[in-house]
DNA sequence: AATTAATATCGTAATATTGCGATATATAAA
DNA sequence: TTTATATATCGCAATATTACGATATTAATT
């Protein structure tokens, strides 16, 4: 008892609450508003940015990375970070497609 | 330590965390998959549907009710949850501009 | 090769989540 | 008011997440 009985899910439900799972929390949120508004991608001014240990981004930026939606590139000695536009894209049509199919069914509709 | 460290981002980013929360676990996916195909939206199938036991789903309940997604009343014995339309709604536009604004910046777009 | 700076990983403590049996509460029916 | 059924809450154990200091790794510079 305690871990998430995700075998009786199936794949859709469980890759969709993977990837909500990345969203759940603001830190998370917040590093992804900040790598989309910088042109050059810069990686960690996000822990100036956001108060956070660097072991902490480091973290949260793996398990952002673990959904696919980060592309890293050294540049000189930074990395540089990058969200994946194709990945973001269909992870935006999957939650809207899960929205919508929910709302239109939905009782009080 | 341990903790997370919601002050430190601004409400916008812990609503949004807040509500990927709910949909991050597969039960809660489903049971919002449920509810809305259920014309009567007839609750504790939900139960034998999950194979998760009374207690959990009631928690799993609870916490959709967290964020005002459900609202319940009774019908005979029956609890009977429905979907809040407006909420849903709401909630869907709240992703639906967070994706598309980090999808509009993004750097490789 | 040694140095410097950026990032990742390790180890660990604090906290949160998940799941369930047992029990309490609420509603309808008898 | 007793009984039956549905749902909620309590208490607890197992597991997962969050956070961070310390340390390792990586890449550029000297």
């Amino acid at each position: 008892m305690g871990a998430s009985k995700t075998q009786l899910f199936d794949e859709q439900q469980n890759e969709l609450a993977r990837v909500a799972k990345v969203l759940a929390h603001p830190a998370r949120v917040a590093i992804l508003q900040y790598i989309s508004r910088q042109d050059a991608c810069i990686c960690s001014d996000l822990v100036g940015e956001t108060g956070l240990a660097q072991a902490t981004i480091s973290q949260h930026l793996a398990e952002i990375k673990k959904v696919g939606l980060l592309q890293g590139s050294f540049e000189g000695k930074n990395l540089c970070y990058c969200i994946d536009k194709e990945r973001w894209d269909s992870l935006q049509s999957l939650f809207n497609s899960f929205f919508t199919r929910i709302g239109a069914q939905c009782c009080t509709s």
